[in-house]
DNA sequence: CAGACCATGTAAAACGTTACATGATTCG
DNA sequence: CGAATCATGTAACGTTTTACATGGTCTG
């Protein structure tokens, strides 16, 4: 019971489709939790059995209707539980820094191409969030809104995401410069030795 | 097939035990990786009849013997070829910024007190990395180290772990003090309601 | 009219977590 | 002598991923 949590979470105070909930999941809870459309229903479908979401159906035209969810009070009971419960230590995986670790095994220039993809990504996801939370300020600064706003979670929660996103940008962008540097000078003490 | 690169990756260039694998996944390589003892073990030997890993006894005095692990030249192709392949998308999952971004559905002092005790031990583990790194580095400069050393992939693994413990604990410093001062001036306004 | 987007699911396979199980040695 | 550390596994259970399945609308 853990992506149970994380569902309820972007549910509260947004009524949303599994499919726009999937969206959300992809662009912006993924910072922090990954989860697969189809994972998203059928646990939407399980949640609404155990009566911690309610569905309702919208008639839409143009395109085809969806079942739209909202936390019932047993939802919000629960999250209030689970945010007062113990947490997991925070789990990461990421291929890049298993990659990273065993460099000296593989291919150096591809794991410096995919380096400077990560980068590339990294720069879509600190514009986006930027946009984000820009929006969510609208014309406070930053300190006045966190003081002020009624609702700081997402905010914050924004805050970390782009901070990471920024952290692993340099991070990728440092590595793939070292890279670079000592595949040059093994190529140029190469050269020499051939010579 | 994903624990199993990152064994491949710790195995490599060290000799290690379940046991030690384990030590260090707990306190190294969980900072991009998580796993416990039990899957190690077994993954060790998947990896063993796999022919990726050999195994061999080691008979010790004062405690229980212990198998320790090598990687074999298929292990390393393996490895070889999984960093020139292409990378699944970096999964996090943290109950904190679940617990955050429905921070209004809850005990706020609760999270407080919660984003406070991540903060220490996120002091902790960069005392770690950063007593790791140093030693690595020897009496060298970071820039020379990395020019010359014969292995660079941990350090820069580790700069990453370090950077983000650092990243965490900005982030929980800054949040706990939005939290509380939010939690004053509502405690705050709530007395001068009631006066 | 092809490709992207909206919209929702099921089933099987792979993977990860929790609980169970054991036993010796060292340190305070 | 109790707790921590060393040392290794199995089994049951729960979660996640991958593959399969379908079908309408909107945009270029």
């Amino acid at each position: 019971m853990a992506l149970r949590h994380a569902v309820l979470a972007a549910l509260l105070g947004n009524e949303l489709s599994g499919y726009q909930l999937a969206k959300l999941f992809d662009v912006n809870i993924s910072n922090y939790w990954h989860a697969l459309p189809q994972q998203l229903y059928t646990e939407l479908a399980k949640l609404e059995s155990a009566g911690l979401v309610v569905g309702r159906e919208v008639v839409q035209r143009g395109r085809p209707n969806k079942r739209v969810y909202t936390l019932t009070e047993a939802g919000t009971a629960e999250m209030s539980a689970f945010i007062a419960g113990p947490s997991k230590p925070s789990a990461i995986r990421d291929d890049l820094l298993v990659k990273m670790q065993a460099a000296e095994a593989g291919d150096t220039g591809r794991l410096i191409e995919q380096l400077e993809d990560r980068a590339a990504e990294a720069r879509g996801k600190i514009e986006q969030f930027e946009r984000r939370l820009s929006r969510a300020r609208g014309d406070l600064d930053e300190d006045t809104f966190l003081a002020r706003s009624p609702w700081v979670g997402p905010y914050l929660v924004g805050l970390r995401g782009r901070a990471f996103e920024q952290e692993a940008l340099d991070w990728c962008k440092r590595s793939a410069d070292v890279l670079r540097a000592r595949s040059q000078s093994s190529a140029t003490s190469q050269a020499r030795k051939e010579h």
